[in-house]
DNA sequence: TACTATCCGTT
DNA sequence: GACGTACGGATAGTAT
């Protein structure tokens, strides 16, 4: 069976990130899981066929002797099925110079003998002959989900002889598989003719010489064999085993060793499906978080007891809006309909919340924050939040919602298994759930600070990300605000430059109109139509990306590529804009959404609308920012931002002399860089040398190849190796660290920050290539990425901690992962300028000064000058 | 409506 | 044969 999945089931879609191939396993696993859950088997064991041959080979050396050699990608998932046996707490059996089916056959004997039904699942053929009244044969018709059920009837229909009879019919058709060959001429059909005809293979042999025709001839030549083939393709049901039958009993599984084994093996589906047959779970195989909760005392809560609580309270907040809330401390659990609460009842929670002397821990806090403001309800307190807790953990993990991170963390699966199984008097099942999600909170919030704690990341946790949170909330609630005039404005600008081009597109065409936003439509004209050489390849054809349309260019300029270019530019714009005016809210602002726990490194993230993207290379673009003014009873924008961070850290982090001594210096780092790499004074740096330094610098810290580079400054890959080399030499710690940071990480399985935080890849000892080589470049620019993103985190705490100690009405609105902005109050200007300067420039101690530019305006675009 | 593929904006 | 990180998001095209 487990042979069958692997050929179902396609193997590169089916790995660990290692690239530990699992599509047997995974297969096979889903299989038993199904049969489990369908069929409800008292006893279950499963049978393995041992390396090193067997009686029948030994009896004929060629048995099975044309299968081809066991895929390469089969064998190492056989110990991984056992190991997925062992945690569901099914036996395994197995007997040296016996197959697998003969154990079936015995134990298919010894189960009928103890009175029990019998049920067989198997690929092979052979194990037809075991059915009877008693016991049934699963056979797959398809991969190992599709399974047909042999009765004897269904036998008999099938092959039209009785399931005993089969062993005759093989025997005498032959079995490719097993390298068997049958009677030349003889089919199915013939076979079974005979068998009924003479009773049988016995009287078929001993009436061999009165068997008629052609085929009876062709039976008479090869009589051994069919002999030979009989004796076989006979299963043996009376094995000496150790195990009685009785000791095959399914007492379920291991809830901790499916875990285990569903993390090494990175399932994510079948993990829930497994863990419903665990037998450890309080309360037996359908247990979840409802059962622990059992034990608590759960009632529709007044008021007055919740606002008595002191120390560490879990919250949960519904997904929609605030229209209860969720408590949990201890082993008690508590939901609050905020909808009806008397004046005094609301007044007294919110002054709870809003205690800071309340410990409180929320799953993903900010939004309950937002939701919870919407109310008029403000919290303080904030000690934990078991999302931002779970991403530290392992920040590529993926899936964060509070049903994800509990299975991973505490092993209760979903909610939404559980969902109606009790009622715990709460009168509403959703109030019941939320006391419920806030005692799974309160668990996983000591969960995780244990995990936290054993990575040394709690510093990280609660000095930085959970106040951030706060920060973060502040920001999102301020927005920036917008001049909906000027992105009108520009929206028609784009617009208008958008169709000129189009039409400049559609006329060197000849004429016709083609959706240009079209990749597709546009292969049509580029490679068909005019007949352009081919660009790279992708999934649908070749490539009308802007560097291969430039490219193309180069090659075969035309008048259409120009005009595509500029189509393409002007509707990314007018796009931009549009959504940026889709997102002004009735305030006059744009209030986007930061995230802390969706980049791998550690950055922040923006969405709705991403603000972290807003153009700036391109003039056209740049004027964007003109839109970004600040708000009515504000006076300015400053803007700080980090001069080469990453460069800096670098040289940090590799402790380079002499890139040390370039920033120290205050000299221009790419004219000082050039300087040193091709060995000229700084000011007989040409503009291509700083160019081509500048590209290598920054590409350094990306994993950039000589291949890259060399595309990159448009010089043969020989000349972008020897920039390469003698950057190396000039700077030679800072390869060393490079490639110590790759052997690091392959050692430990995750890079590191300056300030702790890690980052796993599992794939830096993947035995695929690319696998390894994506892995190797990650591990290059985690540290460096995160640890700019650590700094400029740290910067945020200690401006907006200065902000209140000065008792400034300033606030932050933005942050672009190396740049903060602040929208300033009249007459604080200065006072916020040195802030920024200050705490931004404070916010590590390196052995490189952080330099910071500020500027100021009333607009973005000014600001950012 | 849900999903994938492609393309492109930032750092 | 591949070849620079980290993201969010729009549009086109296809499947359901």
């Amino acid at each position: 069976m487990a042979f069958r999945a692997f050929f179902g089931l396609p193997v590169e879609n089916f790995a660990t990130s290692t690239g530990t191939p699992t599509n047997a396993v995974y297969g096979f696993t889903a299989m038993l899981a199904t049969l489990l859950n369908d069929r409800k088997p008292t006893h279950v064991a499963v049978a393995f066929d041992l390396p090193g041959g067997t009686f029948r080979t030994e009896r004929l050396p060629s048995y099975k002797g044309t299968r081809d050699e066991t895929p390469p990608d089969f064998e190492p998932q056989v110990p991984l099925i056992r190991e997925v046996l062992e945690a569901m707490g099914v036996t395994a059996l197995d007997k040296p110079r016996y197959e697998a089916d003969d154990l079936l056959a015995t134990y298919a004997r010894m189960g009928r003998e103890a009175g029990m039904e019998v049920l067989v699942v198997s690929g092979d053929r052979d194990t037809i002959q075991l059915v009877n009244e008693d016991v049934t044969l699963l056979y797959p018709r398809k991969g190992v989900s599709d399974l047909v059920e042999f009765t004897p009837d269904a036998v008999v229909e099938k092959y039209g002889v009785l399931p005993g009879q089969y062993p005759d019919l093989a025997a005498l058709v032959g079995e490719t598989s097993d390298n068997l060959p049958g009677v030349p001429g003889v089919g199915p059909k013939t076979a079974a003719k005979w068998i009924n005809t003479y009773g049988g293979l016995e009287g078929i042999l001993s009436s061999a010489d009165d068997v008629p025709g052609k085929a009876g001839e062709s039976l008479r030549a090869h009589l051994d064999q069919v002999r030979l083939n009989r004796e076989l393709n006979h299963l043996l049901t009376d094995l000496e085993v150790s195990v009685p039958v009785e000791a095959l009993e399914f007492g379920g599984g291991d809830s901790a060793a499916i875990h285990q084994v569903c993390d090494a093996l990175q399932f994510k589906g079948l993990r829930a499906r497994l863990l419903a047959f665990a037998a450890d779970s309080e309360g037996g195989p359908e247990v979840t978080e409802s059962e622990r909760i059992e034990a608590l005392v759960v009632a529709p809560a007044p008021v007055a007891d919740v606002v008595a609580l002191t120390g560490s309270v879990a919250l949960a907040v519904p997904g929609t809006d605030a229209w209860a809330l969720g408590l949990s401390q201890g082993d008690k659990a508590w939901a609050v309909d905020l909808t009806a609460l008397s004046e005094a009842d609301e007044k007294a929670l919110a002054a709870w919340l809003a205690d800071p002397g309340v410990g409180k821990v929320l799953h993903g806090a900010k939004d309950a924050l937002h939701a919870l403001a919407d109310r008029g309800l403000a919290v303080e307190g904030l000690t934990d939040d078991t999302q931002l807790g779970a991403y530290l953990v392992n920040p590529a993990q993926g899936r964060l919602d509070l049903d994800d991170v509990a299975e991973r963390f505490l092993g209760l699966r979903p909610a939404a298994a559980a969902a109606g199984q009790l009622d715990l008097g709460l009168g509403g099942s959703e109030l019941e759930s939320l006391a419920r999600s806030a005692h799974t909170v309160a668990l996983l919030g000591e969960r995780v600070r244990e995990d936290l704690a054993e990575q040394r990341m709690l510093d990280l946790y609660g000095n930085l990300e959970i106040p951030l949170v706060g920060c973060l909330f502040a920001m999102e609630r301020a927005g920036v605000a917008v001049d909906a005039a000027r992105l009108e404005e520009l929206s028609g600008l784009a617009l208008g430059r958008a169709e000129k081009a189009a039409e400049a597109a559609y006329e060197s065409i000849g004429g016709t109109a083609v959706n240009l936003g079209s990749p597709k439509q546009l292969q049509e004209v580029l490679f068909e139509q005019l007949g352009m050489p081919k660009t790279k390849k992708i999934k649908t054809g070749y490539s009308t990306d802007a560097s291969s349309l430039a490219e193309l260019y180069e090659k075969r300029p035309h008048p259409f590529l120009e005009a595509l270019l500029a189509h393409r530019d002007a509707t990314k714009l007018a796009q931009i804009i549009q959504t940026l005016r889709d997102a002004v809210r009735a305030d006059g602002r744009i209030h986007t959404t930061f995230s802390q726990v969706v980049a791998a490194t550690g950055r922040l993230s923006s969405k709705d609308p991403n603000l972290q993207n807003i153009p700036i290379r391109t003039d056209e673009g740049h004027r964007i920012r003109e839109a970004f003014v600040v708000g009515g009873t504000y006076a300015t924008l400053v803007t700080a931002d980090y001069s080469q961070i990453e460069m800096r850290i670098m040289a940090h982090l590799s402790g380079d002399e002499a890139l040390i001594e370039a920033f120290r210096s205050g000299e221009d780092l790419h004219r000082f860089v050039g300087s040193r790499v091709y060995g000229v004074p700084p000011e007989g740096v040409t503009a291509e040398m700083r160019g081509h330094v500048k590209a290598m610098s920054y590409g350094l810290a990306y994993g950039l190849s000589s291949f890259g580079l060399s595309r990159q400054l448009g010089l043969p890959v020989g000349e972008a190796q020897a920039l390469m080399d003698d950057y190396f030499s000039r700077f030679g710690a800072v390869r060393d660290y490079l490639t110590g940071v790759v052997k690091q990480a392959a050692k430990d399985g995750y890079t590191e920050t300056i300030f702790g935080r890690r980052r796993y890849l599992p794939d830096l000892t993947s035995t695929n290539r690319q696998r390894r080589d994506i892995a190797e470049r990650m591990a290059l620019n985690a540290p460096i990425q995160g640890s700019a993103a650590d700094l400029i985190k740290r910067a945020m705490l200690a401006v907006d901690a200065r902000i209140s100690a000065e008792g400034l009405a300033s606030r932050q609105i933005l942050q672009v992962h190396d740049e903060l902005v602040i929208e300033a109050a009249a007459g604080e200007e200065d006072a916020v300028e040195a802030i920024l300067r200050e705490e931004m420039a404070a916010a590590g101690d390196l052995s490189v000064p952080l330099d910071v530019n500020v500027g100021r305006g009333t607009n973005w675009r000014v600001a950012g000058h």
